[in-house]
DNA sequence: GATTTATATTAGTCAAGCCTAATATTGACG
DNA sequence: CGTCAATATTAGGCTTGACTAATATAAATC
């Protein structure tokens, strides 16, 4: 066992622009990165976990989730200018929920890989 | 359209507790976001996609990365210590590789979501 | 219109993450 | 054994992120 398995090629090109082509444009990488930074953080991730397919108000997240309103604001905000939580206003109350199927598919895909269930 | 759509039963229990048991544990919680904020990072993903199921040395990740190779060598620990990157030292060289399915099914499917093609 | 309820915003502090530069390790090869 | 090549580690400064506490907005209710 030391003879280099399951190697393919390289795919290290001369100019080191093209790499861009091939796994996606940088553009790409900063989008895909800057919304998995906005789910990684543990209290987003389990805000998105309750969430789910449903819509939760503000209210209903920090008795959930379990802390100070005001940190939990500000975790949605940065949900939401991610746009990955989508909010609607009725009267006093603002609902949030998650439109995009792609992050639901995300979230999905999580929980199937690191949850037992 | 006022009346709250596509509302569903709220999941709020009495005990704040109980919520991890429909969630996931905090554990669970935990976890994934480490892996995830591991992968968060514009240069690691860019590893990632970069190695997917291939293998490469730390040389040509840093010429097709392009940046220092300490700084390269910093974001592959972090992928190694969360068990994300496995590492094959041959030699003077060292192999990286991602030996989970689980980590390469996260990739492909983030690229499907961020990439065009 | 004053108070209460629900949510958002701001300011300040503290810790964590990232990059650079320099140095250390490890193996190959003369 | 000394040098080169490949990778890892450490220290330093700097920027960013997160939490707390306090304050602001906005709508409902009395």
């Amino acid at each position: 066992m030391s003879a280099r398995p399951n190697r393919k090629k390289a795919a290290a090109p001369a100019a080191s622009e093209d790499i861009f082509d091939l796994i996606g444009k940088s553009e790409n990488i900063r989008e895909a990165s800057a919304a998995m930074q906005a789910m990684a953080h543990p209290l987003r991730l389990k805000i998105l976990c309750l969430v789910g397919n449903q819509e939760l108000s503000v209210l209903e997240i920090v008795e959930a989730v379990g802390t100070t309103q005001s940190n939990i604001s500000q975790h949605l905000a940065v949900l939401r200018d991610q746009g990955i939580l989508q909010a609607r206003k009725e009267a006093n109350k603002v609902f949030y929920r998650i439109e995009d199927p792609r992050i639901l598919k995300i979230i999905a895909i999580t929980r199937e890989i690191f949850c037992s269930f």
